[in-house]
RNA sequence: GGGCGAUUAGCUCAGGUGGUUAGAGCGCAUCCCUGAUAAGGAUGAGGUCCGAGGUUCGAGUCCUCGAUCGCCCA
């Protein structure tokens, strides 16, 4: 290729190869240079609005390859938007607060014990520590957000923990306490009593051991009978003076039985095999459980002296006849079923155990012991008053501390709630509101979730997060929402102080003569990030008209994990505040796993890295097979290799394309080409874009409806149909000796076909898509936007779509496709001339067949192309007899069945059968009935044509060759080793070359016969002229080649 | 223990409201095509649609039960 620059004509040429990862950094640089992505924003500041959220990830873990998922998908959305030239504010956000960052600091200080922390480290230090923790990372967030080409803003994040977002955090409960809606009840907690602690979820999950731990069965001896008693089973006796009540299931069946002792038993019917084994006992009364409600008994202890009803009978679902009695001591303050019962009963939270795990000074039967060794002297006690029936141990698994080793207490602390239960209705009703996907999501697993509502528990016995705007005097509380509020009653300006703990701790102030002082809780950091529509933007205090313009969001993504995490702090603070939803649309992702489908973790070692993949296949097939490869809901499997193959199409065959395209575009320097009228486009160029418009219509209204997969599907498949069959069969229009106009209009097609795709695919694969763009636009239109982001979304054109023509085409395609099977049944290639193809299409596509056959011959390689209405003179039929049912028929009649057969018009009665009728034959003057299923039909290819058939087309090739058939076939042959030859010189595609070919046999004819056509095809300036030094030689089998570059010469304009 | 989701070719995945012979890509085999293409095309092998019942003229699809895996909640 002449390395001659025209201004203006010559496209920016394309590697042979993507060279991605490389390629990839260069466009980060043109976009960091050129500052598109600000730009993008600046450019639609006037524009319509779509609204974006960002969760906020924590900064004190490093990024994986699951953030790479969320990240794709939300840059999807907000650049096809963008292009549509919708203004799409895209600030990120930063989650700080929260257990897991005291925990990522507790583990640095090697000290997990609350107590000792504020003894010997201090809130003050503690609270540094975790400040300087959450942003550990961040630089490496930055890092992996700007390599994969996530495009937000992270200079202007949100961040949780600044006081302007903690004033609107204090803003919103200061809302829901106004309206009575933050509440202070009991919590039964996982609690570790050595350290004082109380665990998360995880923590808990760590420590389950399987221990032996006391199975009594205890008496609880009926008030108005003391001879009956109801039978209850526990596996904690420390608990049992904290006994409130009894819990049945309302539709299990219970009994009494009679002891030979003639003491009288209440259980479950169907444990009563259990219960007394081998003891002989009498059943003397039946009951559901329902019926026992309200019966009462006398319990063991009684040591509780708060107000309330208690010690009868309750019914509940949750019990279980797996093991026990079917009937279930209720101790409210140490059990979270116990709890639930006791609220929703009005039953005393009596505390028999202190915060410090011991028992309490009033319950004598084991005062001051730690919780569990309080279960030997309670079941002494209980033998000594006959009320224990039995003791046995029993294995199970029970939660330890993973640091103390102590056994955990399930402890009923006060906590602050706030009401959600309240709005359980507007919540559903709002969530109706909202597009999830998968849908499934929104009446199961987040619907259900709301069905279920439980009051959320706001408050945090922990040292670093928002702290709870309460303050208090010991009886009266104030709820602040604001710092002016604060200020106010501090009578100072508390501006500029750090509100986090220790310091607004310190902030106290009198009221009516008393001191109020903060209460000790921090709130949950699910309800910041819950939060961030308001406090975002400093709601209320500022930016009143944008957070008007951006609430609720039009989308937002996250993974499966946060149904009930920040979709549902989002969504419960939204209704209960604004009674709206936070968002309009969710998209919510699945888990990334490996290859094997398993879990990435670090204990397993099969985290995969992201610049693994970055480094080798690139961000983009990343992208793209996030996007495209499943539905989004799903688990990802992911290996690099799978990644790589997903993109092929885009970096194959799309690329390959583009190659194609500069190459030639490029020898003839047409630069952008001029538009061509539409009625002076040939049918194949109607055709693909009547596909490139269809194609924008379809990709256009699938994002819209957040569907990506099928969006980047349907890119895939006109990329294949461009490639592989425009293209492909436009190749010679681009360098044969084609008219002007014709070339201009191919040119032109396949550029609005390149640049087209190019836009579609920019929200997707951003980087590609800029590579393409600056090659194909800029590179030859200075005056184009400087970048693939910077355009605007493409527009379907309504008269390129042309249905007719798309019908033409598949009807073409499938006569090509038939009759190439036709070729391979026949064994013959594709280079040998065949005199006709007579093709049989569907009934209606015979004027479409019609339309195309230039490109059918071409494809075909045959002379003559015959539609016809009938197969009947290209497949010849056999019939012969279905023995196994007309054997037992006719028995040795069947001689003359199979005459009959062999004398019968074989065309007729093959139609018949295909008709499913019946025919008769005869011979020998005797007829046959004979059903279709009796007949067996074979078709063969009548003499000289070989047929193939499929989609209901029915190709015949006519397969006798005669002399200047076979020589043509040659002349192709030999064109295409003369091709290879040139190939294995090394000449370039426009190279003029001198060659000689020796033919033997009828080689040599051929030769003679199509000089000028091999001369043509290979840009030979003399076939066996005079005598030169062959650069590249070789021998087969009939010809021998010899070539040499015609210095010089070379093709051009 | 409860809820939700998944289970379709060797692998990765599609398969609105039930409807002919269950598809695509990759991989494999054979053949073909190719001066843009490390590509492409054709054919073939490869399927108990996780299993068992049920509804229906008809079930990959709907219902029930079960299995395995995952997630969430206890």
């Amino acid at each position: 290729m002449k390395e001659r620059k025209v201004e203006g004509r010559l496209f920016a040429p394309f590697p042979d190869h993507p060279d991605t990862p490389s390629r990839e950094l260069e466009i980060l640089d043109l976009w960091n240079r050129e500052r598109v992505f600000e730009r993008t924003l600046e450019q639609t500041v006037d524009g319509p609005r779509f609204t974006f959220y960002e969760g906020p990830p924590t900064a004190n873990g490093r990024p994986g390859v699951h953030h790479v998922l969320t990240r794709t998908f939300k840059d999807l959305f907000p650049r096809f938007w963008t292009m549509r030239g919708y203004f799409v504010r895209r600030q990120g956000g930063w989650d700080t607060h929260g257990l897991p960052v005291e925990h990522e600091v507790e583990r640095e200080l090697g000290i997990f014990d609350k107590s000792r922390l504020e003894r010997e480290v201090g809130v003050a230090e503690f609270n540094r520590r975790c400040r300087e923790s959450v942003f550990r990372y961040v630089d490496e967030w930055n890092r992996l957000t700007q390599r994969m080409g996530y495009w937000i803003d992270l200079q202007g994040a949100y961040i949780t923990l600044s006081n302007d977002y903690i004033e609107s955090v204090w803003w919103l409960l200061k809302l829901l306490w106004d309206r009575g809606l933050v509440q202070q009840d009991y919590k039964v907690v996982p609690y570790d009593p050595r350290i004082g602690a109380t665990l998360s979820d995880h923590e808990v999950a760590q420590g389950y051991r399987d221990v032996d731990d006391p199975s009594v069965f205890v008496r609880f001896r009926l008030r108005d009978d003391p001879r009956t008693s109801l039978l209850a089973w526990t596996t904690t006796p420390w608990t049992l003076p904290a006994n409130m009540a009894l819990a049945v299931h309302p539709e299990v069946d219970y009994c009494i039985v009679e002891r030979a002792s003639s003491e009288r038993i209440i259980l479950a019917e169907q444990l009563v095999g259990p219960v007394f084994r081998e003891e002989p006992v009498a059943v003397i009364r039946r009951m559901r459980g329902a019926d026992l409600a309200g019966m009462r008994y006398v319990s063991p202890y009684d040591y509780c002296t708060m107000q309330g009803d208690r010690h009868y009978v309750i019914p509940a679902r949750f019990v279980t006849t797996d093991a026990g009695t079917g009937i279930v001591h209720i101790a409210p303050a140490y059990g979270a079923d116990d709890l639930t019962l006791a609220k929703s009963n009005n039953l005393p939270v009596y505390h028999s155990v202190d915060l410090g795990g011991h028992v309490v000074e009033n319950v004598l039967v084991a005062a001051g012991l730690f919780f569990k060794e309080a279960d030997g002297p309670i079941m002494a006690d209980l033998e000594a008053r006959q009320l224990l029936f039995r003791a046995e141990t029993y294995r199970h698994s029970y939660p330890f501390g993973w640091r103390t080793g102590d056994p955990l207490l399930y402890f009923a602390k006060t906590a602050w709630f706030i009401r959600t239960t309240a709005f359980r209705a507007q919540l559903l009703a709002n969530n109706d509101a909202v597009n999830w996907f998968p849908e499934s999501i929104k009446h199961g697993r987040f619907g259900d979730w709301l069905e279920n509502n439980v009051d959320w528990a706001l408050s945090r016995e922990r040292f670093w997060g928002t702290p709870l705007p309460l303050w208090t005097d010991g009886k009266e509380f104030v709820c602040v929402g604001s710092l002016d509020e604060l200020s106010t009653l501090c009578g100072r300006d508390l501006r500029g102080m750090d509100l986090h703990r220790p310091s607004i701790d310190g902030v106290t102030f009198m009221r009516d003569g008393r001191e109020y002082r903060r209460v000790p809780e921090v709130i949950d950091a699910w309800f910041d990030s819950g939060a961030m529509p308001y406090a975002q933007w400093h709601y209320p205090f500022e930016n009143t008209a944008h957070f008007d313009e951006s609430f609720p969001a039009d989308f937002i993504c996250e993974g499966l994990d946060q149904t009930r995490g920040w979709f549902y702090s989002l969504h419960a603070i939204a209704t209960l505040l604004f009674d709206s939803p936070a968002f309009r649309n969710a998209i919510v992702l699945g888990l990334v796993v490996d290859a094997s489908g398993e879990k990435m973790s670090k204990s397993k070692g099969n985290v995969l890295d992201p610049y693994a993949i970055f480094e080798t296949v690139g961000a983009d097939a990343l992208r793209w097979y996030f996007l495209t490869g499943s539905s989004p809901g799903v688990s990802k499997k992911i290996s690099v290799e799978q990644i790589g193959e997903a993109a092929r199409v885009l970096m194959g065959t799309l690329w390959n394309t583009c190659i194609f395209f500069v190459l030639y575009a490029n020898a003839d320097e047409v630069g952008a080409p001029p538009d061509v009228p539409l009625q002076e486009r040939s049918d194949i160029d109607r055709w693909v874009l009547a596909r490139l418009h269809g194609l924008i219509s379809f990709v256009t209204g699938a994002l819209e409806k957040y569907d990506a997969q099928n969006a980047g599907r349907a890119i895939e498949s006109f990329i294949d149909d461009l490639s592989n069959w425009y293209v492909r069969l436009s190749r010679d229009r681009f360098w044969g000796n084609t008219p002007a106009s014709d070339k201009a209009a191919a040119y032109r097609t396949l550029y609005e076909c390149l640049t087209g795709v190019t836009l579609l695919i920019a929200p997707f694969v951003p980087f590609l898509a800029e590579s393409l763009y600056q090659r194909l636009v800029r590179s030859v239109a200075a005056d184009a936007p400087q970048s693939v982001h910077l355009a605007r979304w493409p527009q379907a054109r309504d008269e390129c779509k042309d249905a007719e023509v798309i019908a033409a085409m598949s009807a073409a395609r499938s006569v090509v496709e038939v009759g190439r099977k036709a070729r391979a049944l026949a064994k013959l290639k594709t280079r040998q001339p065949l005199r006709a193809a007579h093709v049989r299409p569907r009934d209606a596509d015979a004027a479409a067949v019609q339309r195309f056959a230039d490109l059918i011959l071409e494809e075909l390689n045959v002379k003559e192309l015959n539609i016809t209405g009938s197969d009947s003179e290209f497949i010849d039929y056999g019939l012969r007899p279905n023995l196994p049912l007309l054997g037992p028929r006719f028995g040795a009649k069947i001689t003359a069945v199979r005459a009959a057969l062999a004398a019968a018009d074989s065309r007729a009665v093959a139609a018949a059968v295909s008709r499913g009728e019946p025919v008769n034959v005869s011979a020998d003057g005797e007829t046959f009935f004979l059903n279709p299923t009796d007949i067996l039909v074979d078709s063969q290819s009548a003499r000289g044509f070989v047929f193939a058939q499929g989609d209901g087309v029915l190709v015949a090739l006519d397969t006798r060759l005669d002399g200047s058939l076979v020589l043509e076939g040659l002349a192709r042959e030999i064109v295409r080793a003369v091709q290879e030859a040139r190939k294995a010189a090394g000449l370039e595609v426009s190279d003029r070359i001198r060659l000689r070919i020796e033919g033997r046999g009828e080689a040599s004819a051929a030769v003679d016969a199509w000089r000028d056509y091999i001369g043509g095809e290979t840009l030979a300036v003399e076939i066996n002229g005079p005598p030169f030094a062959p650069s590249f030689e070789t021998d087969g089998e009939d010809w021998r080649i010899a070539l040499a570059p015609a210095d010089g010469l070379r093709r051009g304009p």
